[in-house]
DNA sequence: CGACAGCTGTTCGGTACCGCACATTGCCAG
DNA sequence: CTGGCAATGTGCGGTACCGAACAGCTGTCG
């Protein structure tokens, strides 16, 4: 069974022993249709920078400038924004929304590497010199979020001390995170991961429900989906979440984390690290 | 059962269901020695500097500057270059050893996510304003290498537009692999990703043997000993490989690529892309 | 030469996850 | 109201890998 997201196609789970798939290939090749708004007034969008992190902690006149240069749009659910080896046209603050990470393989197998919410941004390695997203980047929650062209941003940050180190020690968290996040994969029962992923959709929805299939838990985990059912049905069971068809409550929050592995945890450390380093460097 | 590596300890192979481990701490703290040999004389030095890609790719004023803050260094088999979150002291451009990076969980499970040698350099991330790194990074195979302090390298990254654009593009390249090798993880049996792990190692030993043992390879893939035991025993009887006591041979090259997952290839891919890409950019 | 340590091979019972197939439930459009 | 579809639940046999334990085999060192 294959399903259909916004036009790109995924398989179910995956093949573990089964060596090549052909799949994949995105019928119709995922229309990206941003509900673009108007430029808001400048007031309007000076309301919203303090809500994505990266952007809020930036000098006054750095994040001024870089607001000139963004325009809000709206994340569809479940809209793709970048294919890997594409060409990335636009980098993403999210305000409300949050964005996934996918490695896609060539048999068809996928697996979520990343999170990105307010606290961070899609498409920071433009400042590596690179225009491509090595990853598939889908929305997976909606709402709003600033966007700037690739172009700007390239030419703000190479004429932006401030700005370029802030994403660098944003990337080196990521990558950080990347390796976190693939031990755990190898380490760790689908159950534990998949708190964990619950845990850091939370932080990043910033409130305690969602929407989200099993289907499409299976397809970030990695997993079957009733590989997916079977842990959620357990979780139900012990009181910590409820769900019903894709809509997600997580109930019980301080048991949720104890059930969590210890990466979910060791994600934020990751983050807080290096990003408080920033803090004690320009505090210096 | 635990092993010692040169002081440090590891789990002999992990707990896909257990949930706590208390192990990995290490007993007397890797002893980091180094063979310091004094400087070469110039001319010596220049001779190796084609020999590091990264390094020979600059343009010759560039490349001249980063060869004087150079020393060559002799890497010990099983040495231990960075803990996870220490301060880096020297990056490491590897001439003919070879690097592996290893993400470390806190229960003791650990996991290689990449592996560097004459290709690339250990410590790239110090051009994103951080000093630690994120992974363990041991030394996989002897040989000689150049290091220079990290704060020599932030110093000429920051002057120098082509060496800071080349690391970034390695940087990326790591990056994107890294997703690569998460999602192989998931999804291909362990002598699928042996063999992935035998041609990487090939490629940067520059030969068809190397000394590894099951115990160490397990440790890498994050699987137990037994596992690669099995696997490797597989692939000689089928007349691929020889090994003796951890004097692996590869003997049908072709064979393996065969047998290998799709993702040796395409992390093959992936640094060409990345890497080429830069070429593009400086021919224009 | 004998003891020992490191490396490899083998076995065994257990379990987490796989692919597949099918049943059930609730929502929505016609 | 009804048929259809999306989402969820369940059951079954298979397999890749796990932990543990033990049995060679070989080189080294006292």
């Amino acid at each position: 069974m294959r399903l259909r997201f916004n036009g790109w196609v995924y398989g179910s789970a995956h093949p573990r022993r089964v060596d090549k798939r052909t799949l994949c290939s995105n019928e119709a090749t995922g229309q990206i249709h941003h509900v673009r708004r108007e430029q808001r007034d400048p007031l309007s969008i000076e309301k919203h920078t303090a809500e994505n992190s990266l952007i809020a902690a930036l000098p006054p006149r750095c994040r001024a400038n870089v607001l000139r240069s963004c325009e809000q749009v709206e994340l569809q659910l479940e809209e793709v924004l970048c294919e890997p080896g594409q060409r990335i046209r636009h980098v993403y603050f999210p305000i409300e929304g949050f964005v996934s990470l996918v490695a896609v393989l060539d048999d068809g197998g996928a697996l979520e590497v990343g999170i990105i919410g307010r606290e961070g941004m899609v498409g920071a390695s433009v400042i590596l010199g690179v225009d491509t997203l090595a990853d598939r980047a889908v929305v997976q929650c909606a709402g709003a979020a600033l966007r700037m062209s690739s172009a700007s941003f390239r030419r703000l940050c190479a004429r932006n001390m401030a700005l370029r180190m802030r994403v660098g020690l944003y990337l080196y968290a990521s990558m950080a995170q990347l390796a976190q996040v693939a031990a755990c994969t190898g380490y760790h029962v689908v159950e534990a991961r998949l708190v964990r992923w619950l845990l850091m959709s939370r932080d990043r929805a910033h409130k305690n429900e969602f929407h989200l299939t099993h289907e499409f838990l299976a397809y970030m985990l990695g997993v079957r989906r009733v590989g997916i059912t079977e842990a959620a049905t357990a979780l139900q069971a012990r009181g910590l979440i409820t769900y019903n068809r894709g809509d997600i409550t997580i109930l019980d929050n301080a048991g949720l984390e104890k059930a969590s592995c210890d990466c979910y945890e060791r994600g934020n450390l990751i983050y807080d690290a290096a990003m408080g380093l920033s803090c004690a460097r320009s505090a210096r």
